[in-house]
DNA sequence: CAGCTTATGTCAGTCTTGTTGACATTCCAA
DNA sequence: TTGGAATGTCAACAAGACTGACATAAGCTG
């Protein structure tokens, strides 16, 4: 990493040299953003028994309801081992339904309950406070920069299941 | 959550009418690219005995070495027996120095020794090579948007924390 | 100096969440 | 129809977070 060189600016739009100190503190304002990211729900979701592993599937189940474990599994990024330990308990506590496929009794397809759906919103609502805050602070046009950035930062393969989700939306 | 407008542009400028679905790709993307920054750096100390709270270690004691436990343990955000797991672990290696105070002589003030700085490179060169590709492919403006809503997503106190770090850079 | 506070380290125990290994069930294709 | 592939479950273990209790050393204050 010896190529750095100092930031150019002409009429506030640099150029693209960039040193590495410009980029640790990006990567020091990854660290510190995703911590307040996730500070509300956890604060939540440390009342109940619950993980952030929890609400992860919780999200990504309202988000695309009827999808299978499997399907699940590959948006996550867990071993089906880890995501049945955490279905099981919301499965158990009454969150989340697991219906056997009809086509593939194989597969099992994932519902939130009207109680999982209830905590859904409640962390959902709390994230959203923060990120709408967060928008207006910084205002429509950093946040147009904001996700072209972090969609730039995924590896190939979430870029692709994050751009399905996007697409999908109704 | 009951306020969600569609969003509306002029002249690519929206206002900050932000629906919940913009929101929550927001999240999304948060969630995705969290996952590919940290990928790198991981598969790095997958192959030795560490896991991410190392890296992190190594990393903050790297910004500012000389710095104490408790001043590490406020910037990591976690408790000192979890930490002390750590260090203990980067001493007995030989990665990490920690030299007691000459002044206050409770304190010990943490270095990292040849060993630790080469682990530390090797470690934020990957990291900064994927955050310089994403920062090249999203193009400058994008970079300050992207750091504009990262801090204002930060708590309160870990905005500090970022800036003074930031600040104190050379 | 005595006693309180601060900084650090350690031991023990628990929890969440990741892992691998083994196994059951179901589907599909040779 | 049978063997392999896909899907999901159970069990055991490891990393890394937590709390609580306690020890030690050093600074500070009356």
């Amino acid at each position: 990493m010896s190529d750095a060189r100092p930031a150019q600016s002409f009429g506030g739009e640099s150029l693209l040299f960039l040193t590495d100190e410009q980029l640790r503190q990006g990567i020091e304002a990854m660290f510190f953003a995703y911590r307040g990211f996730t500070a509300d729900p956890d604060r939540i979701l440390a009342e109940m028994a619950y993980g952030r592993a929890h609400h992860r599937a919780i999200h990504f189940i309202n988000r695309a309801p009827g999808t299978t474990v499997n399907n699940l599994l590959a948006i996550l990024g867990v071993t089906k081992q880890s995501l049945n330990r955490v279905l099981r308990t919301l499965i158990a506590d009454g969150l989340v339904e697991s219906r056997v496929g009809t086509q593939d009794k194989r597969e099992r397809h994932l519902f939130l309950t009207p109680e999982g759906a209830a905590l859904e919103s409640k962390l959902s609502d709390a994230q959203r406070i923060r990120m709408r805050s967060a928008y207006k602070e910084a205002g429509p046009d950093a946040v147009a920069g904001f996700r072209q950035v972090l969609e730039a930062m995924m590896d190939r393969e979430m870029r692709r299941t994050y751009a399905n989700l996007r697409d999908s939306a109704t």
